[in-house]
DNA sequence: TTCCTCTCCGCAAAGCTTTGCAAGTAGAAA
DNA sequence: TTTCTACTTGCAAAGCTTTGCGGAGAGGAA
C-alpha cells in the first residue's frame, strides 16, 4: 500500500556516502566532518527523514509503547485517566496501546497476552471488577516487565500503585450526611475482592463510629455494579420498616440508577433521601438535582500512574502506593433546604 | 529492564537446528519433516513463543497499528467510537495508537506527524473543530497511506468517510417539534466550516420549509461549542421580543448548558421551551427532564470506520461516504403534557 | 624519505524474521 | 558401482539502525 518510508540508505545513496556516516552525522558525532554533517542534516530535514522505530526497537529492545488496560473505554473516569496517561507518555516520546477488559477477567488476561505479543515496554492497568486472581500479572513481574496499577489495585508490595484515599473519601461522605442530620446511611458497595470496595467499607464503618451512628448490616450491600442490581437493592431498602434516609454508591452507574428509581417512586431528593455518588463533574453538574459527589482527580491519577511507570522503568525494585486525596463536591442532592 | 523475549534463535539453539527450520516448522512448511515440526511446535508452545512484531514489521513493511485521532478522549461520543474501532481492529490483529487533537488544528497536525513517525499503517480521524485546511491529510493521501474520516469529514472524493445523515437528523427534530406545536425553533450550530454544521443547517432550513415554519435568521446561531457561548446565546434569545419556544443544539455540551440556563431562570422544559440534543443514551436518560435526543450509532460508526479502513488498505482507489441513519429518541424534554 | 599521528569514513555485526536457493543425504534406478 | 531423484535442512539476504573497529589519507616530525 503505502510508499516506503525514507531510510538512512536512501540518504546515503543520494549523497554517495555510507549509511554509518549518515547515521553519525545526524547525531552530530565528532568523527564526522562539519561539511558532511551539515549536508546530511539539511537533506534529512528537507526530505523529512524520521528514524524507523521498528529498527530502533529491534536494536534497543524497546518499543516505547505502554500498554494500558482499563475496564472500559467509555466511562468518563477511565477515559479521563487515559487522557492523563497519554499526555505524560507523549511528553516522554512514548505511545499508548489501549486495551479494554470489558470488566471481564478473561478478556483482561487476553489483553495482557496481546500487549505482550505487541512487545510493549510495560503496562498500566486498572483491574476488571471480576479480577480476583493475579497470575497473569505475577508473570509480568517475574519477567521484570514494568507494571503500574491504578484505582483498583493489587500486589502493591511489588507493584507501584496509584489509588485514592478511599477510606477518607467515605468518611467525608458520612461526615457530610451526619452534619445534614441524616441518620440511616446506606451504601451500595462493589465486589468484595476489590480494594476500592473493602477500603470504602472500612471508611463506612469507621465513619459511622466516628460520628456516633449505628451500623445496620442491612444498609451495606455489595453489588456487581449493574444498574438493575442497584435498582433492586434500592427497592428492597425502601420496603424496609425503617428505610435509609441517605444513600451513596460506589460509582456513577449505581448512583444514577438509584436516583432514577427514587424519582420514579416520587421520593424527593434530598428532602426524603439524600444521595451522594462517586461521579465526574460533567454528569454530576447536569443531573437534577445536581449530585453531591466525590470528585476523583482523574487526570492527576493518569499522570501520576505514568510518572510511576517511568520510575519503575528506571528502578525495577521500586514499588509503593501513591494515595491521592479526593474532594467532596457538595451540590443539591445531599443538602436539605 | 525486561528480560529479552524468546526468539527463534533460542528455540533453534535448544533443538540444535537452524533458525530457518524453526521458522518453517512453526508455519507447517511441507519441506520440514513431521518429527521436527512437532518437536518445534511443542517447544514453542511450552515456552510460549510469539513472533517479534518489530522484526515482522521491518520485513513486511507494516506495523499492524492504526493511528486514531479524535478531538478528545473523554467525550462519550468519541470514546464509544474508539471502542468500536478497537474491537474491529483487534479482530483483524491490529492495534490502535491513540492521539487526541484537543480540538486544536496544531495538535492535530502534530498528531499526524507523530503517528507517521510511529509508522502506523494508516489513520482513522475525526477532524478538530478548528480544522479548515487539510494539507496534512493531503500529504497522507499523496503517500498512499490509508486514511478514513468519520463524523467530521473532508476530502470525501478521495477518502472513505463515515458520517451520519445530518440533514435527515435535523429534519426529524423539526418534524417532532412541529408535531408538538412548537413554532419558533432555535438552533445552536457549530463552526461554519465543519460538514456537520452546514449539513445540519441545511436540514434546519429544509425542515422548516417542509413543515411550513418561518425561518428567522436570529434563531440560527453558529458557536464554537463552548458552554459559556451556549449560555450567552440562550440569554440573548430569551431577551428577544419573540423568544424561541424550542431549542436544539449541535452536541451534548451545548444543550446541557442551555438546559441549565433555562433551569436557573425557572423556565419550564418542555412546557415553555422544548429542548432536543445530540447526546448519548447515558447522559440523556439521567438528566431531568430526560432529554429527547438524536442518538448516534456510535459503536457502529467506529466499526464501520474500521471496516472502511481495511477496505482502503486492500483497494487504494476506494473512497466514498457511508451514511448512517440516526434515531430520534423521544423523551420528556420535548413533549408537552 | 620514512614513520607516526590525527582526522574522517566505511565495514560488519547485532537485533529478529521470512524465504529463495544451495547443499546435503538417502534411496532407487541403471 | 554409479548417477539421479526426492526429501530435508541450512545459508544468506533483506528490512533499518547503531556502533566498535579497522583503514585510508594527509600532515608533521625525525
Amino acid at each position: 500500500m503505502a510508499k516506503r518510508h525514507l531510510s538512512l540508505k536512501d540518504l546515503a545513496t543520494e549523497l554517495n556516502i555510507s549509511i554509518s556516516t549518515v547515521s553519525r552525522a545526524l547525531r552530530n558525532h565528532p568523527d564526522i566532518s562539519p561539511e558532511i554533517t551539515k549536508k546530511v542534516q539539511d537533506l534529512a530535514l528537507a526530505k523529512n527523514y524520521t528514524p524507523n522505530p521498528l529498527a530502533m526497537g529491534l536494536l534497543k529492545q524497546e518499543t516505547r509503547m505502554i500498554g494500558v488496560i482499563v475496564p472500559d473505554l467509555v466511562t468518563h473516569f477511565y477515559s479521563s485517566i487515559i487522557s492523563g496517561i497519554e499526555e505524560f507518555a507523549k511528553s516522554r516520546g512514548y505511545f499508548i496501546l489501549l486495551a479494554s477488559s470489558y470488566e471481564s477477567i478473561e478478556r483482561e488476561i487476553e489483553s495482557v497476552s496481546n500487549l505482550l505479543k505487541a512487545r510493549v515496554d510495560g503496562m498500566i492497568v486498572c483491574l476488571s471488577k471480576e479480577t480476583d486472581r493475579f497470575e497473569h500479572f505475577v508473570r509480568l513481574i517475574e519477567n521484570e516487565i514494568p507494571l503500574v496499577f491504578f484505582d483498583r489495585i493489587c500486589l502493591d508490595d511489588q507493584v507501584p500503585c496509584v489509588a485514592i484515599d478511599n477510606k477518607d473519601a467515605v468518611e467525608k461522605i458520612i461526615h457530610h450526611f451526619h452534619e445534614g442530620g441524616y441518620q440511616r446511611i446506606a451504601f451500595i458497595s462493589g465486589p468484595a475482592h476489590l480494594n476500592i470496595s473493602h477500603d470504602r467499607v472500612a471508611g463506612y464503618l469507621s465513619g459511622l463510629k466516628k460520628y456516633g451512628l449505628v451500623f445496620d448490616p442491612v444498609l451495606l450491600r455489595p453489588c456487581n455494579m449493574l444498574i438493575d442490581e442497584a435498582i433492586q437493592i434500592t427497592d428492597e431498602w425502601l420496603a424496609l420498616p425503617e428505610p435509609p434516609d441517605a444513600i451513596f454508591g460506589i460509582n456513577d452507574m449505581v448512583i444514577f440508577a438509584v436516583m432514577q428509581e427514587l424519582r420514579t417512586r416520587g421520593i424527593k431528593i434530598p428532602e426524603e433521601i439524600g444521595v451522594i455518588g462517586f461521579a465526574d463533574e460533567f454528569h454530576a453538574s447536569f443531573s437534577t438535582p445536581q449530585l453531591t459527589s466525590t470528585m476523583h482527580p482523574t487526570r492527576e491519577i493518569g499522570i501520576k500512574a505514568a510518572e510511576l511507570f517511568f520510575k519503575k522503568m528506571d528502578d525495577p525494585s521500586f514499588s509503593g502506593t501513591v494515595v491521592l486525596q479526593t474532594k467532596l463536591a457538595i451540590r443539591e442532592s445531599s443538602v436539605r433546604k
